[in-house]
DNA sequence: AATTTGGGCAACTGATCGGTTGCGTATATA
DNA sequence: TATATACGCAACCGATCAGTTGCCCAAATT
């Protein structure tokens, strides 16, 4: 079991369902309405979620609101922060290009 | 196939891969050579990066260089958008707490 | 011209994935 | 107390995955 937070949203559902409950905590059956498959799909996506830590349970009576742990995605962003750097880079490369054609054309 | 960019990045492999050939451009055999496998399981992966156009090829006599398209991994940088906004806000409410509790010691 | 080297393609393998079906259990409702 | 509901767990299935092995072709070296 690999189970890491990249493996995790590389599921268009699981991304989905991540995108619900970050906007408020919901059951495993409000989740299933919203795709078209049975709870225990929407379940295992959920148990996968927990398992890495994107997600945790709320116990309320016979119903169980999961919710989306927001801190543990920083990690995606953190992992991206080493191309950032590069793109940035890139972009400022281009701007001074731009301006020293413009002083060139002056 | 999926072949998304998400399912591309879900692989360690792969992801070593990008990291690797975002500083500079490496052939099959150059990369092969920071991992434990053979080349053709190098092959695979930027075959998949290629097919998601995460990665571009430049050949050189017979050597083929594979360079990162990084303006691809934006794409993930834009899913990230929406879940930046709600911990930034998260932050921001915190922040504010933290002022108030400090005004009323005051 | 013969050999070596870089690398793609295809077939095969075991492992994992996403999904379904069936069942058990605990909470809520009648 | 009997029934309905919410949910987890386990077994199973076909599809895909990551990796290996074997082969071929083209460019470089001898």
């Amino acid at each position: 079991m690999r189970r890491d937070i990249f493996q995790a949203i590389a599921d268009p559902t699981r991304r989905a369902i991540i995108a619900l409950i970050a906007v408020q905590a919901m059951t495993p059956n409000a989740l299933a309405e919203h795709f078209d498959t049975t709870r225990q799909a929407v379940s295992k996506h959920l148990k996968i979620l927990t398992e890495c830590e994107l997600v945790k349970q709320e116990y309320q009576g016979r119903e169980i609101f999961y919710q989306l742990e927001i801190d543990k995605m920083k990690e995606i962003d953190k992992w991206l922060e080493q191309f950032r750097k590069i793109w940035e880079k890139r972009f400022d490369q281009l701007d001074q290009l731009l301006s020293t054609i413009k002083k060139q054309r002056k």
